[in-house]
DNA sequence: TTTTGCTTTATAAACGATTCAACAGGATAA
DNA sequence: TTATCCTGTTGAATCGTTTATAAAGCAAAA
């Protein structure tokens, strides 16, 4: 890699005059200047960045972290993360939490050491289970603000961005009532994370409101055979005519059980899931979904993040930007 | 970030003695090093990553250039690298080329200016379709080692991490042929690809060398109907007993089309395709699936580029690795 | 002639760390 | 007494930028 003091050699003059001629200050002649930027030109000069960094005290670059890379919901947050950064001229880092609270932690410590100028993240399963969030606290009193996103810490004071998971569901569940399913249930297989709960809130809201029905709530963890548990649900319970998944693999393998089964969908059941549009065109038929706008909310996370760290001095409150879901009506409902 | 300046000054010692101190040094008395380290310790402090940078003029930092975050085995691949740079002290900027070129131009543009070390990629579709190297090899020649993996420009002169596109196919389709059918189809999406075109050729020789068989090859555009060019193959071709799908999603929906029809799979017709673990326990009955081991591709990816990156001058001559798939057998197969 | 002002270029400091070279000051050897 | 050797510490250079300050050269004004 050519540097300033290189070009500065070849050309006989100092380092000050070439960094100024090719930041095109009015204080270099027109000859330098032209003779400069060709010489930078042919040697394709470009700024160190690392330099730069040191020199402003800034890295134009965002850590991100993520419980799970192999979740398509957390993967396309991420894409949006990764589109609005690139729009705005920052890098992201990428880390993994794996959904350990040990490896969120050591995340946080690794690039809190000027790698990065702030973070977005959403909490870890272990974190929210533990609810610890002094490592969150911790970064922010060091200067660099976090975004979190759809799993969030309430008692951590910053931005954050979620999804309206409560009237999701409710809104969904309330969908299939108006159908005049009569037995609807609620699978879920992230009932241990803030999420699935506010999920099933929703759920239990819609039914409950109506005088005469039943709630029917199957939670799946993580460990047990998910198609068993939904095999077994469906033969426990003859009856049931309608399904909402809070999670992506329940909705798809709800419909494929159901088909399996010989049930009609949706003249016998219907089933409506959180998943993204690909997984969705994947069922046959295909699954009406609840859509989290999931690169929506990565842009937004992006852009909030990349404001405060611009912006710091101003101190502003802090905002919680809800981004709506909406349904997609697709063939698993009438 | 506390500094070593502000430490020295509180410590009424020289910057040095607190670097030295800090680092073990024997030049540093007992009692000195004990008071610095105290004060360290208290005030939290890490030494700053961008001024280690650039005094070694090494970054730790990986460029990883994904062609599309929402494919799980690109996701799952990034998580492998993920984590051996993590295990080897690294970290990674991502960024998505989104298959365009000149994203991919752009990215590793950007971050050819003492952002990474080095870069692991895999190919975009546009820069193969269009046979696209020059970048690749401009960024090589500034001295920025790359390692490919899985779409690979074979013109390049780089370390590379492939799979056995072409005996994976073929070997699932000779283990169909074994299982006695007789009417084998072929079905891709992703022929446009250098990864797709090995992968028909793997089914095209088990086929062509049993004198019996015929091939029967269906290639989906991208922007095509995946689901309604699945259902007319299945309609006009009433005799196929199995299918090879090249990709993750053609195996998904000829499983789901299979059954919707009435077909028993397996007694009718096999399915065997390429999927992640979690994509084939989402079908029922479950597909047997060609397993790419992402992961461990990523793994040797990230091993290849630091050893390389920690090596320079040795000038060792480039490798290729292939990483075998394995056939699973699940519920989709006799 | 001297002062003032303008244009153009150079010098130096700073960012935060490491490390080579220098140097006190005391102990030991010659 | 003087040279030599430790021990513990400090100063300065370096990485590649930017930028405030200094300065050189020359023309115009006083």
């Amino acid at each position: 890699m050519v540097t300033l003091k290189q070009l500065a050699k070849e050309l006989n003059v100092s380092i000050s005059t070439v960094s100024k001629a090719l930041n095109n200050s009015e204080e270099i002649g027109e000859d330098t200047v032209r003779r400069v930027k060709e010489l930078a030109k042919l040697y394709n000069y470009r700024p160190n960045k690392v330099a730069l960094s040191l020199k402003n005290n800034k890295t134009r670059t965002i850590g991100v972290i993520i419980p799970n890379i192999l979740n398509r919901f957390l993967a396309k947050v991420l894409f949006g993360i990764e589109s609005e950064a690139t729009r705005q001229g920052y890098n992201i880092i990428t880390c993994i939490s794996n959904e350990s609270l040990d490896k969120e932690k050591e995340s946080l410590q690794l690039l809190a050491n000027g790698s990065v100028d702030g973070f977005i993240l959403s909490v870890a399963k272990e974190s929210q289970i533990n609810n610890e969030v002094e490592h969150f606290k911790r970064t922010i009193k060091q200067g660099l603000p976090i975004v979190m996103f759809d799993r969030v810490a309430h008692d951590v004071l910053c931005d954050k961005v979620i999804v309206d998971d409560f009237d999701a569901t409710y809104n969904a569940t309330k969908s299939l009532i108006d159908e005049g399913r009569k037995h609807i249930a609620f699978v879920s297989n992230i009932n241990d994370i803030s999420v699935g709960k506010l999920r099933e809130r929703g759920y239990n809201k819609a039914i409950l409101e109506n005088g005469n029905l039943e709630p029917l709530v199957l939670k799946i963890k993580n460990k047990e055979d998910h198609q068993k548990k939904i095999k077994s649900l469906f033969k426990k319970n003859k009856t049931i005519d309608a399904i909402v998944a809070a999670d992506s693999s329940s909705g798809i393998i709800a419909i494929n059980t159901a088909v399996s089964f010989g049930l009609k969908v949706p003249k016998d059941i219907s089933v409506i899931g959180f998943a993204s549009k690909s997984d969705s065109n994947h069922t046959l038929p295909k699954l009406t979904t609840i859509r989290q706008h999931a690169k929506a909310i990565g842009a937004h996370a992006a852009e909030l993040l990349i404001k405060r760290i611009e912006n710091t001095g101003l101190e502003e409150d802090v905002k919680t930007k809800i981004v709506k879901t909406s349904l997609v009506k697709n063939e698993s409902t009438l």
